[in-house]
DNA sequence: ACTTATTCCTGCGTGC
DNA sequence: TGCACGCAGGAATAAG
């Protein structure tokens, strides 16, 4: 193992090699944007890979800018790399995994059976918030980032400005059907790769060529063409994209 | 107990 | 060509 001594979101644990070392992964597991590395020894490395995180698995190590960590497995290296070290790593034993503060929050996961019609009415239960911000927070439903949020609302034809309460019955089964649809799009076209992200064996993504409103700003809109233009507004300091158009 | 703003970081695009 | 600046975003943390 190699460590880059340089602060990613919190600072690499102190025993992170000791801890790791000799060890074999023996599962890993997804839970909304964490990575789950379980080791034998019932030793879980929590991993986040912020915006820019990326791992490479190689024959041969050679030194690239910003790599920050590197197992050395038997016959191949995996190498952690991060450009804006928003990532993390922390180490759990595996009965204090569920307790983690980043996990215990969690919502629920979008491709399970959890989400459905009854568990989102459950969660915009008593609140008042904008249906962006409501996706965008993990504690609602997990793994929603702020690309897939501006897709799934301009697939349902909702407008990112309505409040939750105000949603209705129809609105909110096309929600739940559109956030699985979108999702299992992307992760078939294998992500987005809007600038950085390659999956670890070097390959880049697809989603990109599949975004009908993200970053789409001024273009005409996918579905009325001309008719309106692409806008762009931010909530809750992020950009929203959004067809004024077709979404109501 | 809430919600909202700020903070971390680097690369890229823009304007002068 | 070069430099300064603003922007991008996940989520913990600070501030309200």
């Amino acid at each position: 193992m190699n460590l880059n001594t340089q602060k990613l979101r919190f600072p690499i644990p102190q025993n992170f090699t000791e801890t790791l070392q000799g060890k074999i992964i023996k599962q890993i597991l997804r839970r909304g944007k964490y990575l789950l590395l379980n080791f034998n020894s019932d030793i879980t490395l929590l991993v986040h890979l912020g915006m820019t995180g990326i791992f490479k698995i190689e024959k041969k190590y050679v030194p690239e800018k910003h790599d920050h960590i590197i197992f050395n497995f038997s016959s191949k290296f995996l190498i952690y790399n991060d450009i804006r070290r928003f990532g993390f790593f922390k180490i759990y034993n595996r009965k204090e995994l569920n307790n983690s503060s980043h996990l215990i929050k969690l919502g629920i996961e979008p491709l399970k059976r959890d989400l459905n019609y009854y568990s989102f009415l459950e969660k915009i239960l008593n609140k008042s918030q904008s249906i962006k911000q409501f996706l965008m927070d993990q504690k609602n439903i997990a793994g929603l980032g702020n690309i897939y949020c501006s897709e799934i609302l301009f697939d349902t034809k909702i407008l990112p400005t309505r409040n939750v309460n105000d949603l209705k019955n129809f609105e909110i089964k096309k929600l739940v059907l559109s956030i699985k649809k979108v999702l299992k799009l992307a992760i078939l076209k294998g992500g987005t790769s809007l600038r950085d992200f390659k999956e670890p064996m070097g390959k880049i993504g697809y989603f990109k060529n599949e975004l009908k409103v993200y970053g789409l700003e001024n273009k005409n809109c996918f579905y009325c063409k001309k008719k309106s233009k692409i806008k762009k507004i931010i909530q809750q300091g992020r950009s929203t994209f959004y067809c004024s158009s077709c979404q109501k």
